[in-house]
DNA sequence: AGAATATATGTGGATATGCGCATATGCTAT
DNA sequence: ATAGCATATGCGCATATCCACATATATTCT
């Protein structure tokens, strides 16, 4: 049972979606996940790690970056069956939509490449 | 993406996986997952409404009780699939099948017929 | 109408969650 | 070793969640 709750308690947030989301499309380092979603790094890291934690991710190292993708072989097998759920029956969501766009121009440069990520106060 | 989120947010509880796990078995009234679960009646009855808001459950009065039933034709779909996933993969739970045992006695009798539930600070 | 029973809900308190900020860690290249 | 970049994490704050307790609402029976 602590399976499920971890698992749907991982899903049950809008910023963990939205990433799951992208990661469904292709494998993502973590500068690239707070470009599609443009929020901050610390949120993105973050969250990224509690989906992970939860089952629904691998991480891979590959020079200075972290590589995420969905963990389809998870020993969590509710997290595989949800998130093949979210995958067959996508959110026609605008945000995710949106999200998907900013992900196809999003490049491995790190979250230093400033000016195009909006943090919390607005851009200096 | 709203729907899935409420959906998750209201299975990521082990109160209300343990009130679905045996609303999978057969529909109860409240008194009878108090009784279940050995859980208080505000306990009850609110999880079973975050459940129904959810699109869970569906409730339907029976002159004093309101019995709780698996909706299976939900608006929400993602609640549909996600009990359906919970139905073939079922915790197997020490707390889940204590849960179904205490089911099996469990009489639509009602709070006031205390002495089997322990409320929190214990009985009077 | 009034009493009794079953369920729902307002309230307050303890705990959990999500975030930004600042800083630490880890890798790479010089 | 040092610098620089990518990522992780300690911390504090605002908000959300969960519960018990007390009370309100709804139905039935007399």
């Amino acid at each position: 049972m602590q399976d499920l709750i971890k698992a749907t308690k991982a899903l049950s947030d809008e910023t963990r979606l939205r990433i799951l989301n992208i990661l469904l499309e292709r494998e993502c380092c973590v500068c690239e996940v707070m470009q599609a979603l443009d929020i901050s790094q610390s949120r993105a890291s973050r969250n990224l790690g509690i989906l992970q934690d939860a089952g629904f991710l691998t991480a891979k190292r590959d020079g200075t970056w972290i590589v995420y993708s969905v963990d389809w072989q998870t020993a969590n097998h509710y997290a595989a069956s949800l998130a093949k759920l979210f995958k067959s029956s996508p959110a026609g969501d605008e945000v995710t939509a949106h999200d998907r766009e900013r992900l196809k121009k999003a490049e491995r440069v790190g979250p230093s490449c400033a000016g195009r990520i909006r943090t919390g106060r607005a851009q200096a």
